[in-house]
DNA sequence: ATTTTGACTTAAG
DNA sequence: GCTTAAGCCAAAA
């Protein structure tokens, strides 16, 4: 825990199921701030690994890979997402088939 | 308390 | 597809 705001942030990152993704914009919204997304980026960066919080299921609002600090960063994200099952449109996540739906 | 920074988002060129 | 610009939020300095 870093915050209590990062804390709720990891709780509804660890709620993503397997093979589904989520928008940063999406988290922020459960954690009661449609609009803190960017405070849900600065939280994922505090958070280093993989198994306690999926931070790899998180993708930017159009599926976009962005950030992550770990393995070869980007590349590593889409690899880890790819074996998952997550279904790819290139560079990005086929958010139509792949976005977690709650 | 104020400023800076950043794994964001949307709009516009 | 990429860069700028403006907007909003939280943590760190």
């Amino acid at each position: 825990m870093a915050s209590p705001f990062t804390e709720t942030v990891y709780k509804a990152t660890r709620q993503i199921p397997k093979g589904k993704v989520a928008t940063y914009a999406q988290l922020a919204r459960m954690c009661g701030n449609p609009k803190a997304a960017r405070a849900v980026g600065a939280a994922m960066r505090t958070n280093p690994d993989i198994p306690k919080t999926p931070c790899h299921r998180v993708v930017a609002s159009d599926g976009s890979l962005t950030g992550y600090s770990a393995g070869f960063g980007i590349k590593t994200k889409r690899e880890m997402l790819l074996a998952e099952g997550v279904s790819f449109k290139g560079t990005k996540v086929n958010l139509a088939v792949s976005q977690w739906q709650k």
